[in-house]
DNA sequence: CGCCAGGCTAGCG
DNA sequence: CGCTAGCATGGC
């Protein structure tokens, strides 16, 4: 096992990872202490969080695994490879804060909520469990969306070893397209069992989200609605979260009623109409767009999340 | 009990 | 096309 540390002075804007990782984007990271429910268990600022990279092929082969843990010096690591260079990948820790703030923030309310959670990042998810994570994700809370990606790892995932320590891998396309649509039902799914089970199937026969990458960011938007359980605002969050596109604004309930508190203009009857104008409104500078109604690419999804964080938290005091 | 949660789909007109 | 009832589950 490989151990370092990132120094602070190397994450420009600073890093939160407790906001970052328990905010509601990612659902792929877990504490080492973590019980059932995070609620039960709430981190103590100090927490090592942990992932698997890639799964071992075969029993020769080794699998990387990355733990990370927020220091007073900076971001610790430890991993079965460089982990200083996957922590930046997907922690986003190259992305200036500073610099995305002055482009983006135009009002009382974005400075209110950058300032309330500084350090909070995107993160960069791999995307076949992104997807299945957002799929879950509609008409659920936070919490239990990530108790059942919990689940799915307990009930379909492999032990992986570490030095002793054991972590639990997010189930293959293959392995998952196999489960039945009871099964699923069974660990809480609800509606969603089919959707995620017809969706893993899609990716195991060839169709992987990761296509999206390659396109425009309006396509790769309709494109990923294909699968059965995406629409546009699940397509949106993993165009953010996994894929890249940090223009991308998903409009969830949340978003939704800040958009006609704050930004009364930018709501329309369909979700593409809002969309694109509320990825105007908070993408800042640049804000034009093309004939195709795509805007420019923009910053618009970090201010997303900053608002979506901090609305939520708001909230529930 | 009713309402809500990082919504989507099938089936209507 | 656009519109909406229905959909699972658990917490408050």
């Amino acid at each position: 096992m490989e151990r370092g540390t990132i120094p602070a002075s190397d994450i420009p804007g600073g890093l939160d990872l407790q906001a970052t990782l328990e905010s509601g984007q990612s659902y792929c990271w877990r504490r080492t202490d973590e019980m059932m429910y995070a609620e039960a268990n709430p981190p103590t600022g100090g927490d090592w969080y942990q992932t698997v990279i890639r799964a071992a092929a075969s029993p020769t082969d080794q699998s990387e695994i990355l733990r990370v843990q927020q220091g007073a010096e900076g971001l610790h690591w430890e991993s079965t490879t460089d982990g200083a260079v996957l922590a930046r990948r997907f922690l986003r820790l190259d992305d200036d804060l500073h610099s995305i703030r002055r482009k983006t923030c135009s009002d009382d309310l974005q400075e209110t909520a950058w300032d309330a959670y500084r350090g909070l990042r995107l993160v960069d998810g791999p995307p076949f469990r992104t997807l299945v994570s957002f799929i879950c994700s509609s008409q659920m809370r936070v919490e239990r969306i990530h108790e059942m990606q919990i689940s799915l790892a307990r009930e379909y995932g492999v032990d992986v070893e570490t030095e002793g320590q054991t972590i639990r891998t997010f189930p293959t396309p293959p392995r998952l397209s196999a489960v039945t649509e009871s099964e699923l039902r069974e660990l809480g799914l609800g509606y969603r069992a089919p959707y995620v089970r017809e969706t893993a199937e899609m990716v195991a026969n060839g169709t992987s989200p990761k296509t999206a990458m390659d396109m425009a960011y309006p396509d790769a938007r309709e494109w990923l609605t294909q699968y059965p359980g995406v629409g546009p605002k699940v397509a949106d969050c993993i165009c953010l979260f996994s894929l890249g596109f940090t223009q991308a604004v998903p409009i969830d309930t949340w978003i939704r009623s800040a958009i006609a508190d704050h930004y009364p203009s930018c709501t329309h009857d369909k979700y593409a109409a809002t969309s694109r104008a509320i990825r105007e409104q908070l993408g800042g500078d640049n804000p034009a767009s093309d004939s195709s109604g795509n805007v420019a690419d923009s910053y618009a999804g970090y201010v997303q999340t900053y608002l979506f964080h901090y609305l939520r938290s708001r909230s529930r005091g």
